[in-house]
DNA sequence: GCCGTTTTCGGCCCGACTGTTTTCAGTCG
């Protein structure tokens, strides 16, 4: 009997596209959102679905009942879903793609559908040009515009935003906003405050007992190009180059709940209304209300979590992954600190693609605090970078020599080399060159869309290298347009921490890699990580913070973070592996 | 459709904003 493998990330999609049309064909609320949840949870999981299923634990995964571990397991079986099948011939798939629209929801697109045949997003626009909207039931003039600028911003839009540009523009708008007389704080909050990746807006919260002056000073901005919605406690805007951003506000004394509920994500505060509600309080953005209605207002988010039994969360952990459960239990991390990390360990100069010579990068590092500092220069191999010969890093080892002599004990320097790992897995220098250097990283640049076994195999073969004691951005990943190699994570990790190799966060926003949810699973199997800057001027050193927040949304704690061990411990670990 | 230290049946978070309505539906986060 043969199976079909579907992935996790393609059962996602099929149960993303059944609550979607579930959801237009009217389907009861909470089905569709059952649907939701457990494709959300497939995409998230650690192991592959087929091999839960062969294991016959399909519903022991969250979310998945037993209707949805049949449908599964038809998949599996047969390659298709009748159920699929059946509701694509009543409900048009087209109708899917209008979801996305802003002001667009299943209830519009249904009525288009039923009242007009509009199947695609192409006709929706025809018909709103030509007028046709406005004589629907329940719309009017105003709506059919707010559909056709809808349709504009959709087109504008670009995906989700890296945080890396997202982060510097919240800043900017933050500081505007400090300014406004009146206004007692601005903090972020959000995505962009629980440090994912990439963020579909920018979320703000304002302190202030007066809420007119500070929205008008966020409508007002030249910048914006579309203004989405304008209220008291909360307004939404649009900016050139498709970021978006949303402000809300509220009295000082109701910081703490309209923060937490700001922050997210939706599915912590789902939890967190629920354990409110067990406990016999509503918890909305304004207060903790008992059931006769006393409100109970929090300054703080310490308030809030306290009042219903728990510590505070840390913002980063809020995605409903187990963190309300262990706040509960009082096994909460110590997460990792920006402040526990002391040594960066890659780090380029002008041997390579680097701005800086050895000696101004080597300044750069201990201005920021760094008590040892890892030189590690490209290998010749990614010729576009200028990468160093055997010979070459010979010289340059010379020059670290010297700059360390006049430096002194300010800082640690070490010889490192990021050593391109070839298509076939082979590494660019031999074993008695790589032998040399005080560590070494091992990094793919180049042929990264390999087939899964074929990558798989190439980074196992640099892991099994005796000299490697780090993987560089493992997964090769750029934002916004270069995917990750398709790696079998699973084996990787095993590999890793059997060797005891440590894997990169590379702390840089367009890469991220490793992310959030693999490094978590690598640290539970005991693993070890390193977050470096990945440095290649001055100022890429203030970049760590990134990579420290993906750590701590993987739930890790300082001590699995190759960075933050003393100098000696370090170079006593080194020793180890030499 | 899922789920259970209140439930195996009856719930399933809560409110702002907009536009169309004379009290609410749709969308969003």
């Amino acid at each position: 009997m043969t199976f079909h493998r579907f992935t996790n990330r393609q059962l996602a999609e099929i149960f993303e596209q059944i609550a979607d049309l579930s959801e237009i064909k009217g389907e009861v609320i909470y089905k569709v959102l059952a649907y939701r949840k457990a494709a959300e949870s497939l995409a998230e999981l650690n192991r592959e679905a087929f091999d839960i299923w062969q294991s016959g634990k399909l519903t022991e995964i969250p979310g998945v009942g037993k209707a949805i571990a049949e449908k599964i397991e038809e998949l599996f079986t047969t390659g298709k879903l009748g159920f699929l099948e059946k509701l694509t011939a009543e409900v048009p798939p087209s109708l899917a793609e209008m979801l996305p629209v802003p002001d667009l929801g299943p209830k519009k697109i249904a009525l288009f559908w039923k009242e007009l045949g509009i199947t695609t997003l192409q006709e929706l626009e025809a018909a709103a040009r030509a007028g046709k909207l406005r004589s629907l039931p329940g719309m009017g003039e105003k709506s059919e515009a707010r559909i056709l600028a809808g349709i504009e911003a959709y087109k504008r839009r670009s995906e989700r935003i890296p945080i890396g540009r997202a982060y510097p523009f919240a800043v900017r708008l933050i500081a505007r906003l400090q300014a406004v007389p009146g206004v007692q704080r601005v903090e972020m909050a959000g995505s962009l405050r629980r440090g994912r990746s990439t963020v579909g807006d920018i979320d703000l919260l304002a302190a202030a007992n007066d809420s007119n002056a500070v929205m008008q000073a966020f409508l007002n901005d030249p910048e914006v190009t579309r203004v989405v919605a304008a209220g008291e406690t909360k307004s939404s805007l649009e900016y050139g180059h498709g970021l978006r951003a949303q402000l809300w506000v509220h009295p000082p004394e109701r910081f703490g709940t309209a923060w937490q509920y700001a922050t997210g994500s939706k599915d912590h505060n789902v939890r967190l209304r629920e354990l409110a509600l067990k406990q016999g309080f509503s918890l909305s953005e304004h207060a903790l209300t008992h059931k006769d209605g006393r409100e109970v207002l929090c300054a703080t988010e310490e308030e809030v979590y306290q009042l219903l039994g728990l510590p505070w969360i840390p913002a980063e952990l809020r995605e409903d992954r187990g963190e309300i459960q262990a706040a509960l239990e009082g096994r909460l991390p110590r997460l990792i600190e920006l402040s526990d990390i002391c040594s960066e360990l890659h780090a380029h100069t002008t041997w390579s693609d680097g701005k800086l010579s050895v000696r101004e990068l080597a300044e750069a590092a201990r201005k920021r605090g760094r008590q040892l500092l890892t030189i590690s220069d490209h290998s010749a191999s990614l010729a576009i970078t200028g990468g160093l010969t055997a010979e070459a890093a010979l010289r340059q080892r010379q020059e670290i020599r010297q700059v360390q002599a006049e430096l002194g004990e300010s800082i640690r320097l070490l010889h490192g080399i990021e050593v391109e790992i070839r298509a076939d897995g082979s590494l660019d220098f031999p074993d008695e060159v790589l032998a040399e250097f005080d560590i070494v990283t091992a990094s793919m640049h180049t042929s990264l869309r390999q087939p899964r076994q074929q990558v798989t195999e190439r980074l196992l073969k640099a892991i099994c290298n005796p000299h490697v004691d780090i993987i560089g951005h493992p997964t090769g990943r750029m934002f916004p347009n270069r995917e990750g190699a398709d790696l079998d994570m699973e084996r990787i990790f095993q590999a890793a921490r059997e060797y005891g190799v440590a894997l990169e966060i590379n702390a840089h926003p367009s890469r991220l890699d490793l992310d959030d949810l693999p490094a978590r699973r690598f640290v539970e199997m005991g693993g070890l990580l390193a977050i470096n800057t990945d440095a290649h001027s001055e100022s890429d050193f203030d970049l760590l913070h990134f990579g420290v927040t993906v750590a701590r949304r993987a739930w890790v704690t300082a001590e699995a973070v190759l960075n933050t061990w003393s100098i000696q411990r370090l170079l006593d670990w080194l020793a180890a592996r030499r």
